[in-house]
RNA sequence: GGUCCCAUCGUCUAGUGGUUAGGACGCGGCCCUCUCAAGGCUGCAACACGAGUUCAAAUCUCGUUGGGAUCACCA
């Protein structure tokens, strides 16, 4: 039997990390086995939907390279592939299966939180609904002349149900445990619990991966194929992506979603690559893979069953080392969008040089240029460092003596003016660092800077950095 | 509460009866060095607890504890 697995994401507006994870061991079971991914919209419950959520899907999906082989966008064989067009075919299958008596007419009054110890007609868990006991008939007769009612599945088996699952192993649930959830809503539009199983089969789903909450109902599901007569999916239940210990990542708690991450400046490559290993390895010690490097190594026996805590820090890393491996020209094009202000003046491509092996996030860059538009004010007492043996003396005097050498040079590269201050130094009887610092604090005004004294200079272009000596000069002199 | 599931460094994990319990992030130290990074080396750090089974248990069994899930006309 062909491979093939779908993403069945309900359009609420947003893709968390917890979704991404698991359309990805989809993806990548699809494909390790040369098999199809799927892409399903799950938009059966109109109080939930977004508008523009299934774009952030597409998009989503699209940025990190999981393309679907069938789906709204692109068609396919088994389509429609968004819910709320295939109401037709889950009303047939749902009468379809009170005939064979996997499910019945029920038509209590819609269960409500506050009065549910008033309606007596409404107490369904645990007990029996009075409507399984009415006839097909009277029922059909009650439908057709326009009372509202919901189709409910009905389980008459006892004891237990085993079922195997490819993470969690053999997994047993009474029956007793099972109640009789809707199927088809009042409203016409099937619950997740059939349109699941109704589509699933219909588009020949070979394996269901789905966060483990619904092992416990996995049992139901098994049901409803069993009556149809269906054999059902090979079942990939996950663990979820923690906040923490006690937390889901969650939407609500207003934890980081896919598009946040790029915003601040983590790589589509990146994200996906840690979230691979958020509850999978290899079996080896490698953890840097691309997607088409997962497609080949991946395997769902190595998928974990305890839930992973997202380590925001360990994406950071991930990332930096993305940043580190692209290539100079693809990285100052990422860069590039952070220099708004400045790009045309400075030397950009030496920036991001010396940016590119410094930051984790492209967000970090901000921070990191911001004395390149204008220094800062800073203290004076930048200029003592015990370290480099600098001063405030050492500083002027040696800005003294840079200022006339660097007017000279012509050659404005890092080399150049790097072998430039270190004979400066040499010939003055100057350790290096009294030369470099200084200048360094003069151009930037920061403790810390991306780069040092000489590169920094050729970033800012050699009139920028003879006035920025002068300024450093005349606010020493001052003092 | 019933039921189901889970449990190795702070975090992600390797480990399927015999290992000095390995790797990665983070953290500390050292080297390199024009500050900061990057890079190299190195250190600290874990089998939740208790009984069994066995010559031998992180690995198997049972229990305890802790955590999660589920019990919707949400998925």
């Amino acid at each position: 039997m062909r491979t093939r697995t779908r993403f069945a994401p309900s359009p609420t507006g947003y893709m968390h990390i917890g979704n991404l994870r698991t359309a990805l061991y989809e993806y990548l079971i699809a494909k390790s086995n040369g098999g199809d991914f799927i892409l399903r919209i799950e938009d059966t419950d109109q109080k939930r939907y977004v508008d523009g959520a299934t774009d952030i899907i597409f998009q989503t999906l699209k940025r990190v390279g999981m393309n679907w082989d069938e789906g709204p966008d692109v068609g396919g064989n088994y389509g429609p592939y968004i819910q709320s067009e295939r109401k037709n075919i889950y009303a047939e299958y749902a009468h379809k299966l009170v005939e064979l008596g996997g499910a019945y007419y029920c038509f209590c009054a819609q269960k409500d939180e506050e009065n549910l110890e008033e309606d007596e007609t409404v107490k369904h868990l645990k007990i029996k609904d009075p409507c399984r006991n009415i006839s097909i008939e009277e029922a059909k007769s009650r439908i057709a002349s326009g009372e509202p009612y919901v189709v409910r599945q009905k389980i008459n088996k006892k004891g237990t149900s085993t079922f195997h699952d490819v993470v969690y192993g053999d997994i047993e649930i009474d029956y007793d445990e099972l109640d009789e959830g809707v199927l088809l809503k009042s409203d016409g539009l099937p619950t997740y619990n059939f349109a699941n199983v109704v589509d699933d089969h219909l588009m020949q789903i070979s394996h269901v991966v789905r966060g483990n909450e619904y092992i416990s109902s996995t049992p139901k599901y098994n049901l409803i194929y069993e009556a149809f007569g269906w054999t059902p999916p090979i079942y990939v239940h996950v663990p979820p992506v923690m906040k923490d210990a006690q937390h889901k990542l969650s939407k609500r708690n207003g934890d980081a979603s896919f598009q946040d991450l790029v915003a601040k400046g983590y790589l589509p490559e990146a994200i996906l690559n840690y979230i691979a290993l958020l509850g999978w390895n290899p079996g080896d010690e490698r953890e840097i893979f691309s997607l088409a490097e997962l497609e080949k190594i991946f395997s769902s026996e190595r998928l974990n069953k305890s839930p992973a805590i997202f380590d925001i820090t360990k994406l950071t890393w991930m990332n930096g080392c993305y940043i580190r491996n692209l290539t100079a020209d693809d990285f100052h094009q990422l860069a590039k969008k952070y220099y708004t202000d400045i790009a045309e003046t400075v030397n950009t491509k030496a920036l991001s040089a010396t940016l590119q092996p410094r930051i984790e996030t492209l967000g970090q860059i901000e921070e990191q240029i911001d004395f390149i538009k204008k220094v800062p004010e800073y203290d004076l007492t930048l200029y003592d460092n015990k370290k480099m043996k600098t001063d405030i003396q050492t500083a002027q005097k040696s800005l003294k003596l840079v200022l006339p050498v660097l007017s000279e040079t012509n050659e404005w590269t890092n080399e150049h003016l790097f072998e430039t201050l270190k004979s400066l130094a040499e010939a003055n009887g100057m350790k290096n660092g009294q030369i470099l610092y200084p200048v360094r604090i003069a151009l930037s005004g920061k403790e810390t800077t991306p780069g040092g004294a000489t590169e920094i200079a050729v970033i800012l272009g050699k009139n920028e950095t003879i006035k920025r000596l002068n300024d450093a000069l005349k606010k020493l002199n001052n003092e």
